[in-house]
DNA sequence: ATGGCTGTCCCTGACAGA
C-alpha cells in the first residue's frame, strides 16, 4: 500500500500533472493540499475518468484539501475539518482507506514569528494535537500526512543560521511537532533517511530548486502498527522538474500489505 | 535586496505563500 503527500498549490492549475504523476507512480491514498477552489470546482470528472474517487474539503482562493483513491477503494467515514474547532481556513479531511485512518492537513503558515498568523498557527497546532490525541484512541493504524510547514530538525533546512528562530522552525512550532511525535507517531521518511537538505519544498525565486536550496516540511506520520509495515518514504522530485510545477514536490510513503 | 516567483481575485495591484 502506498500514501502520498503533496501540496499542488492551486489544483486547477496542477491537475494533469496530479493525473500525469497517478499515471507514472499509483497510489492507494493521495493527499492534496492548497486546492485553492471552491467546493463545486472540484475536477470530480476528471478524477474519475483517470479511475480514482475522492472526498475534499474546497474553498475559494485559500486552502482546500483532497484525499484522493483509486475505485477500487472506499472512503470511508470522512470528516472535514477539526471536529469541535470552527475554523473558517479548510485545512482538514479524514477518510479511512483499507484499514488506515489518513488525515490530510495543510497546517497553517504562520507568516512571521511576530504576526498574529503566527499565534493562529500555535493554536491551529494545539487543535491538531488534540484531534489526533482523540483519532488515535479508534485508530491503531494512523497516517497523518501533510503540509505541516515545520521544518522539524536543523538539517532540514538549507540555512538553518539564516533561519533561526524563524517561522517554519521556531522552537514552539518545533515543540509542538514532538508533541505530535508524543502521542506515538514516527516521521517516515526518517526511518530510511538520515541525510541533510531532503528538501520538499524549495521558493520559486532566485532559482533555489536548481541550487536545493529549500526545506523539508511535507510529512508522513506513522503509528506504531503501520511503522512495523514500512518499506520506503521517497520524495520525489520528478514532478518540481515540470513545466510550471508546485513549489512542493510529493513525499511517497511505500507499506508492506 | 521589505528584493527574487506564482496563483488568485468583481484582476493591471494587493495579498498570500514559506
Amino acid at each position: 500500500m502506498k500514501l502520498a503527500t503533496w501540496n499542488v498549490n492551486s489544483l486547477k492549475v496542477r491537475l494533469p500533472q496530479v493525473l500525469q504523476w497517478l499515471a507514472d507512480s499509483p497510489v492507494d491514498a493521495l493527499c492534496l493540499q492548497e486546492l485553492k477552489m471552491d467546493q463545486d470546482a472540484f475536477p470530480l470528472a476528471e478524477i474519475e475518468a483517470a479511475g480514482y474517487r475522492a472526498a475534499w474539503f474546497g474553498q475559494k482562493t485559500y486552502n482546500g484539501v483532497a484525499i484522493l483513491t483509486p475505485a477500487a477503494y472506499q472512503l470511508e467515514d470522512v470528516v472535514a475539518g477539526i471536529p469541535g474547532y470552527d475554523d473558517p481556513q479548510r485545512r482538514v479531511i479524514a477518510a479511512t482507506i483499507n484499514g488506515v485512518r489518513v488525515i490530510c492537513a495543510y497546517f497553517v503558515n504562520g507568516e512571521s514569528v511576530d504576526s498574529p498568523k503566527y499565534a493562529y498557527k500555535l493554536e491551529w497546532l494545539a487543535r491538531m494535537e488534540a484531534y489526533v490525541a482523540d483519532e488515535l484512541t479508534r485508530h491503531p493504524r494512523l497516517a497523518l500526512l501533510g503540509d505541516y510547514n515545520i521544518a522539524p530538525e536543523d538539517r532540514d533546512l538549507y540555512d538553518p543560521e539564516g533561519w533561526r528562530e524563524q517561522v517554519l522552525c521556531s522552537t514552539p512550532e518545533r515543540e509542538a511537532f514532538r508533541r505530535l511525535q508524543g502521542l506515538g507517531l514516527t516521521d517516515s521518511f526518517r526511518l530510511f533517511n538520515q541525510e541533510e537538505k531532503q528538501f520538499s519544498w524549495w521558493d520559486y525565486r532566485a532559482m533555489m530548486f536548481r541550487r536545493n536550496l529549500g526545506v523539508r516540511i511535507d510529512h508522513i506520520l506513522i503509528t506504531d502498527e503501520l511503522k512495523a509495515r514500512a518499506q520506503a518514504c521517497v520524495i520525489d522530485k520528478t514532478p518540481r522538474k515540470w513545466e510550471r510545477p508546485s513549489d512542493h514536490t510529493p513525499v511517497v510513503l511505500t507499506l508492506a500489505d
